[in-house]
DNA sequence: CGGCGCCTACGACTTTTGGATGATTCGCGA
DNA sequence: TCGCGAATCATCCAAAAGTCGTAGGCGCCG
């Protein structure tokens, strides 16, 4: 039976640390390296070819586990990555998803779990926490709640303070349609003010 | 020489697993539990009563490291606590302080310093983060900008959607007071709606 | 003691939002 | 081709938010 090779990118070194102290004495396992930027753990992916990558989504800095994702696939398609995370937000997951992940394991989930996951991705399964793939099972069903693309950029608009006519300038549109799309993403929200609708379009992970 | 002995409150079980790997191999220091709740690390500081303990403030579910550190603090006033948390606003730092914690530890330092600081607590030191003691001393100084608690207070209630009449009523004023603190945060932030007040409060790490 | 800053509160006024409704255009899929 | 959802815009009205000035009570500090 082979060694599963693993490597480790994450910004913390005490959860780096957890990670390698999780999977280390593991059998079966072998950890040949970890980073904290995407610099590094590219290194480490050229040097080793690890069979498989936890990732860390929330790097420090302005570095993004995205960014990593895209790149170790480019690098080295036959690698597997895992995302390890501390939070579970649907657009993290579905945009590591899509960006090449193939596992998703919160870092609130047991170590077993984890374990798993780390075979189950070296065996090309997709390892999903449970949560996780539960809430992407109810949505992936065409959610008819789902904000349209104009509505988030709106939304978005709004998370950073803008007041509608400034929103209406940046997207060359009237106020009378910034107005319809908050109120459509209102309803779908199930909010009825502006402040609300972040605040609930964050906690559903829709914007950052 | 004595030997410190550490307990470790976190909801992540690899970042305990972390903590441990990091703490574990140094001479003078030993692990005589970990907990993932607050009632747990109670039981663990009930029965051995740890010089130190390690606590993460952002707790899963609805608990919160400040109730843990109040909460030991009443049990076992000896024990020293250290926070070890992720995101460092200066609320945070502030109320684990004034709640009893002697040291602050940021996840992205690296292991030598959460040793060093789990020593200095032991030693009756108040240990913190570099990053952390730079901004708690800049602002110490008397920031005219710096928003008071109640306008925090409010701020954050903003940030979760309240509008105005239901802030009011969760903190026992009136309408006519939350916009006086509302209008006064907006001076101090340079914005003049409460959605950009909330963006800049989150951009400068007064409220999460 | 005498400020000074914070928290509280009111009222009147202006601006911004949100709700309801309706209409037009466009593209996409049954 | 017909219909539907998305995006666009408009108007009117009601509600919320924000501004400004004013002011009393309270605790802290020189």
């Amino acid at each position: 039976m082979t060694v599963v090779r693993v490597a480790i990118l994450d910004d913390h070194p005490i959860v780096r640390a957890g990670l390698r102290a999780a999977l280390e004495p593991v059998v079966g396992i072998e950890v040949v390296g970890d980073a904290s930027t995407v610099e590094q753990i590219l290194h480490v992916v050229d040097a080793e070819s690890p069979d498989v990558v936890l990732v860390d989504l929330h790097l420090g800095g302005d570095q993004s586990g995205h960014d990593a994702i895209a790149a170790i696939v480019e690098r080295s398609p036959e690698s597997r990555m895992v995302v390890v995370t501390a939070f579970d937000n649907e657009r993290d997951v579905r945009s590591a998803l899509s960006a090449g992940a193939t596992g998703y394991v919160l870092k609130d989930a047991p170590e077993s779990e984890l374990i798993a996951a780390v075979f189950g991705a070296a065996q090309g399964q997709r390892p999903l926490s449970p949560l996780v793939a539960n809430r992407l099972a109810f949505s992936t069903t065409a959610d008819p709640q789902a904000l349209t693309e104009r509505e988030l950029e709106v939304l978005e608009a709004v998370a950073e303070g803008k007041d509608n006519t400034s929103i209406a300038r940046a997207l060359f549109i009237s106020q009378a349609t910034v107005k319809s799309h908050l109120s459509h993403a209102f309803t779908k929200l199930d909010v009825s003010t502006r402040t609300g609708a972040v605040a609930e379009a964050r906690r559903r992970g829709l914007i950052r």
